[in-house]
RNA sequence: GUGGGUAUAGCUCAGUUGGUUAGAGCACCAGAUUGUGGAUCUGGGGGUCGUGGGUUCAAAUCCCAUUAUCCACCCCA
């Protein structure tokens, strides 16, 4: 039977050559993290379904790949059917809501604070297109149990310092508060509960600018002066006259802090800005909020914030908390366009013997014989063109190759 | 969820206003030659032209549907 051999939908395949860069990335970031002193955890891919959609994910609930039930539990035969009756599980969409759920599960066993470091693959049913897949790799780090903004510098810094090593320079890192939002709000007489729906026109300023944003403030049902007026304070808006919009001090404060000392340690390498037009989708987030950027990709590289509500939810007992969270693939898209590639650990050879001439256990004597002496071998067949065949391994970063006929090491001229 | 592009050999792609047996390069296999490290030459295998309909004497080519894929929007990493 012949069926289709492409990848589900917005899923990948991963060639060696792309499994090296990835796996050099992640080793990058993971050693960052653990320099910082961040403890890796892990969770399973699946989740109970109520835990995913009662998140305050924003959007994202409706991209969830959900998970059918089993066996008996599994009744397709009542007569009102609805998903959440078939349903009992989900995939992730983000590693934040599975980390809370961890933390309010094992918290009697971490320590306070709690400083975790993951990486894993999270799943959106999204249209797949540059950048963006159905499945991706995401590295996060949190900080559980503390509530001043040393947590958010702390993430800021790893997080920078993590790009760095890979070699990523030039980037922004992206600071607001969804209190500033909040605040203006108020002080525009608005319902503060349409926060969220302004939050959402704000956000769009970058793309389609100031004049379009009233637009859109007005057709969810701002009038036009209230919404030229917060969109002209927003124009205006900076960290030294945050106050005089209704913002209150200790926000200003911790936001100025953050800014600050952030900019002292980028030394250049980096930026660090306030940026009041910042949202960020997840309806979790409760206080600062952070986003990095390239001006080479269009999209952001990393983005968190503080979500102080979430563990509450989850085990009665509120406890503060902070996330980072490097978006691995558009790390890796960069790292491609710039046709990066990792350096090798260990010189590797190929080790060709000709077939039917020799033993299998010389051949895996000779080879063993090379590992002894630090060389990662791989053993082939020697083909009839010779040299097509050297051509290729070359191309293929070989160092060099032994031929088992004539007992020779023989590495490549480097270029 | 909305809009657009593309679909021909393992890969990258040609293919004229519809017209005989659908092509090239790369890759692969065999042979020749070079006295065997990439070259050169000859030959070979490999395609239901994404799928299903329609128009036509005749469709890879035109029309419709469908699927896949890529790109953009929304939103996001």
């Amino acid at each position: 039977m012949k069926c289709n051999t492409n990848p589900v939908k917005g899923m990948r395949d991963f060639l060696p050559s792309e499994v090296r860069l990835r796996e050099y990335l992640t080793g990058v970031i993971a050693r960052t993290y653990a320099q910082h002193g961040f403890q890796r955890i892990e969770t399973p891919a699946v989740e109970h379904i109520e835990l995913l959609q009662n998140s305050e994910g924003g959007e994202n609930l409706a991209l969830i790949f959900k998970i059918l039930k089993r066996g008996e539990k599994l009744d397709l035969t009542k007569a009102s059917q609805n998903e959440d009756e078939l349903v009992d599980s989900g995939l992730r969409y983000d590693l934040t809501l599975p980390l809370a759920r961890f933390y309010a599960n094992q918290r009697a066993r971490l320590p306070e604070p709690f400083k975790a470091w993951q990486i894993g693959t999270v799943y959106r049913a999204e249209r797949p297109q540059k950048g963006r897949f159905r499945a991706f790799t995401q590295c996060d780090i949190d900080i559980l149990g503390e509530a001043s903004e040393i947590a958010e510098l702390e993430l800021i810094h790893a997080t920078a310092e993590a790009l760095k090593a890979i070699g990523l320079r030039g980037f922004t890192v992206e600071v607001s508060d969804r209190r500033v939002l909040a605040a203006l709000v108020a002080a525009l007489g608005l319902d503060t509960a349409l926060t969220p729906l302004v939050a959402v026109c704000i956000d769009k300023a970058d793309k389609i600018g100031w004049e379009k944003v009233i637009e859109e403030l007005v057709k969810q049902g701002i009038d036009q002066i209230a919404a030229a007026g917060l969109v002209g304070v927003m124009q205006s808006l900076s960290l030294g006259n945050l106050a005089e919009h209704g913002v209150s001090s200790s926000v200003v404060e911790a936001l100025s802090g953050v800014v600050e000392t952030a900019a002292t340690f980028a030394g250049g390498d980096y930026n660090v800005r306030f940026a009041p037009t910042l949202v960020r989708g997840m309806g979790y987030y409760t206080g600062m909020v952070f986003e990095i950027t390239t001006a080479e990709l269009g999209l952001s590289v990393a983005g968190g914030g503080r979500y102080d509500g979430l563990v509450g939810k989850l085990c009665g007992q509120s406890v503060p908390a902070v996330g980072f969270s490097i978006g691995f693939e558009r790390i890796v898209l960069l790292l491609e366009q710039q046709g990066f590639t990792p350096p090798v650990s260990i010189p590797s050879v190929a080790l060709l013997y000709n077939r039917g001439e020799c033993t299998a256990h010389s051949v895996i004597t000779a080879a063993e014989a090379l590992r002894q002496q630090g060389y990662a071998v791989r053993t082939l067949p020697e083909r009839a063109k010779l040299g097509k065949q050297l051509s290729q391994l070359e191309a293929e970063g070989f160092a060099g190759y032994y031929s088992l006929a004539k007992m020779e090491l023989v590495m490549f001229e480097r270029a």
